[in-house]
This record gives structure tokens, C-alpha cells and sequence, in this order.
DNA sequence: ATTTATTTTTAGGATTGTCTAAGTTTTATT
DNA sequence: AATAAAACTTAGACAATCCTAAAAATAAAT
């Protein structure tokens, strides 16, 4: 069993791997963990101790498959728990994150599969995001982002690109959650924003940069 | 907020000055947290300075009204998220001791309201524990011990009085449950041992000890 | 009331995870 | 290629929580 630090780094590192595909700084995750870059180096050593990422001095580490496999283990839980706090405690999802931060680091295998259960075996979160599977697995994604999409065509919001507590609330505002139809009715060419047409025949602009930060099928 | 050590120590002065009345001693607590009694004396002081018990040297603490508010609310917690376990995710009640005592460090004010909520605001847990309301009252107990009942009458089982894995098993194995209807056959006068018929029509025999450990209505 | 036994505290250390400040190494710029 | 900038590591410290061993205080037994 891993300390409650070490597996926050481990999710951590497994994140920005998968993002860039590339070794992960010691600034980076000091970045990330607002924490100081010497104790990022002490925590590479004692990860690399266990095998956990390798780790080549002054250049960053990469997750082994032992290191993957926790991380993803560890992001199934956070998204099963953000989805029962979603559906069954009617939280909205941008209240989600911190609990769910907590809540990952639950040691109980048969409470996970109790609650995957419970939840009838989700494969996306509130926000969209694929929830793996016991053996890590993760659901394939089909989803484009809004910013990418073609004038004209209906799509289905289906996650986020960004997490960020301020454009989570902004969507909200606006009425856009998971799951909410929209029409993509005109690209302006000047700044790349968007009109959007939605189910209720509301119109509203969207930033090229919101765009961008909205996966849809 | 307070350390996870912190709330565990709380919880463990809180329960053992309500069943004794008296003082908490170094030791006992050594004892029930399984660490030094050197280490225990650490933490009197440290709690004191808080001012969430009262501390004499050499004789032990008493919870002050601002720790045992705190206490209550993490019992609170355990006890909702047992009754979650069982209710929800079809635990048995000799499984979800460990799991909550995990859960019940998870802060956040609204998850508990909610869950209180989802659970239709229960007043006892699996145990037949009562769950303090969120002002810290606990609802009130009618229950007596087994080992005190008439002989002739109808009694339904309410809790346990010892939470000990071996006896939940034990429980479970004879087909004892919460709820579980009852009448007392028998008083044996050498042993105090009972002879008790199920819903069911079976008989079974129960020493003196396992029926002093039995709460029943 | 002494002596003995038990309980509690103090003193001195270990470990984990953090920090700052000062060096190294790597990368970028000229 | 030399220098400047950025990133990384080392060294030394500190807070929290635990430990062991020894001293002090309290309780129990003669």
C-alpha cells in the first residue's frame, strides 16, 4: 500500500505523461502540486526506489507499468466517485473534484466494485472522462473538440478538455452540461468564436478558447 | 481542521470517557490505537493546547464541549457511511468496520448532509448504533441486553454492544441480524446461558457472555 | 509507612514529507 | 564556443508522529 503523497505523484505523473508523451519535470509536478522543486526530486528517488517511474537524474521521470497501473487504478476511483456523488447526491459537477480527491485514496477493493456496481458500471464521468475498467482498461473515445466541429451538424457535448473550477461554472451557467445537444451555426472567421444554437432554440457565442476546451460527439 | 491522527485520537477519548464516566488514561488509549504510551502523552498535550480536552498530568484527559463536538461529528460520519455500505452496496455489518473508519475522515460538510439524505436521515446504523444528528444530538436508546430479558418474551435485535470482528462473524453465522426477531425460551440458572427461538422456528443456545453483548427491544 | 508494582512523563531519536539556500547540470542565446 | 538562463540536485533544517529507555509520580501491597 502507497502513502497518500506518493499516490497523488504517481497520478499526477501518470497524467502529464499521458498528455505530452514525454519524461515528466521535476517542475512540472512542482507546478502542478504547488510544492517545492527539491521535494519533487526526493519523491522521484523514492518512487524510482519502488519502481514505480524510471527515473534518469536531471531528466525526469517516466511511469513504469507498475506505476501506470496504480495511477489508473487510483483515477477510477476518482471518477467513480464523481459520478455517484453526480448521480445519486445530485451534486452538480463542478462540486465534485476536491471530495472526489479525497475520496480516491479509499483503500477497498470491494468497495470500488460494490459502487461500480451500484452505479451500473459507468464508462465516462460527469465531465466526460473515461472511467477504466478493474484491469485499467480504458472505454475508447470518439469525441472531436467543439472547436474542431463543422458548421451546421448537431452534436452532443461529452466531456471537457479543461477542469478548471472557473470554466466548469461558466458552463454551468450557460446550461451547458454533459449530455446537452447543441448546433454549431456559425464559425467566425475573425476570432474563430462560434454561434451555438441548443436544445431549448437558445442561441449563444462561445470563445474559440471555450471551444476548444469541449469534447463533443 | 484536524490531522487524521488528531480525529482518531478524539473519537477514541470521546468513546472510552462515555462508557467509563471517568478520565481517559494514557494507557488505555496506548492501548486501543495499538502505540506507545509515550507517544500518547505527546498527543494529550497537543490536544490540550487546543483546548479539545482537558488534560492533568499523570491523570489522564476529559473531552472538552469543543472535542466531543468534534468526536460526534466523525461517529456521525462512521456511522452514515455503514449504514451507506450496507444499504446501498449490500455489505454485510461484520465488513464495513474497517472501510469506515477510512471514510470517516473525508471532509466535506455537504457530501454527509447528502448522504444522511440518500439514506432517508437513519437514526441507528447496522450496528443498531445510533447516528448523532448534525447538531450532535443522538437519538435516544430504549434497548436492554439480552442477558437482562424475560423469559417468554418477544424481543427484536437493535445492536451489538461489542463491535469485535469474531463476534459479528459469529453473529452472522447463527443467522443473527439486525432486526432479527427473537423469543427467550429458557434462562439457564448455572451459566446464564439462554435458549432462544428464531422467526424461523430454530432453536439455538447462547452463552451469557454473547447475550450481554446483544441489544434487543 | 515502607516497599513494590504500575502508570506516566521526559529525554533523545527515527521517519516522512516538506522547506530554503547553495551548488550542478542542461538548455538557450549570442 | 562562451555565456547567460533555466532546471535540477544536494545539503541542512523543521514539523508531525512515532519509538525506546530511563526517570518520576501514583497506586497497591505488605
Amino acid at each position: 500500500m502507497h502513502t497518500l503523497t506518493e499516490e497523488n505523484y504517481l497520478k499526477t505523473i501518470y497524467r502529464l505523461f499521458e498528455a505530452t508523451g514525454e519524461s515528466v519535470s521535476t517542475t512540472a509536478i512542482a507546478e502542478k502540486l504547488q510544492i517545492n522543486a527539491a521535494s519533487v526530486t526526493d519523491m522521484f528517488k523514492k518512487l524510482a526506489q519502488q519502481k514505480l517511474v524510471l527515473y534518469e537524474k536531471s531528466r525526469g521521470v517516466k511511469p513504469t507499468d507498475k506505476g501506470r497501473k496504480i495511477a489508473l487504478h487510483i483515477l477510477r476511483k476518482h471518477r467513480l466517485w464523481e459520478t455517484f456523488m453526480v448521480e445519486k447526491l445530485r451534486f452538480s459537477w463542478d462540486e465534485v473534484h476536491d471530495v472526489a480527491e479525497q475520496l480516491e485514496h479509499i483503500h477497498s477493493e470491494i468497495l470500488i466494485e460494490r459502487l461500480d456496481q451500484l452505479l451500473g458500471y459507468p464508462r465516462f464521468d460527469p465531465h466526460g472522462d473515461p472511467i477504466p475498467d478493474k484491469n485499467g482498461k480504458m472505454p475508447i473515445v470518439t469525441a472531436i473538440l467543439l472547436s474542431e466541429a463543422k458548421v451546421g451538424t448537431l452534436y452532443k457535448i461529452c466531456g471537457v478538455a479543461e477542469n478548471s473550477d472557473r470554466f466548469l461554472k461558466y458552463l454551468n451557467k450557460l446550461g451547458l452540461v454533459q449530455g446537452s445537444s447543441l448546433i454549431v451555426r456559425e464559425l467566425e472567421e475573425y476570432d474563430g468564436s462560434m454561434k451555438l444554437t441548443l436544445q431549448d432554440e437558445s442561441e449563444l457565442v462561445l470563445s474559440k478558447e471555450a471551444a476548444a476546451s469541449l469534447y463533443v460527439s
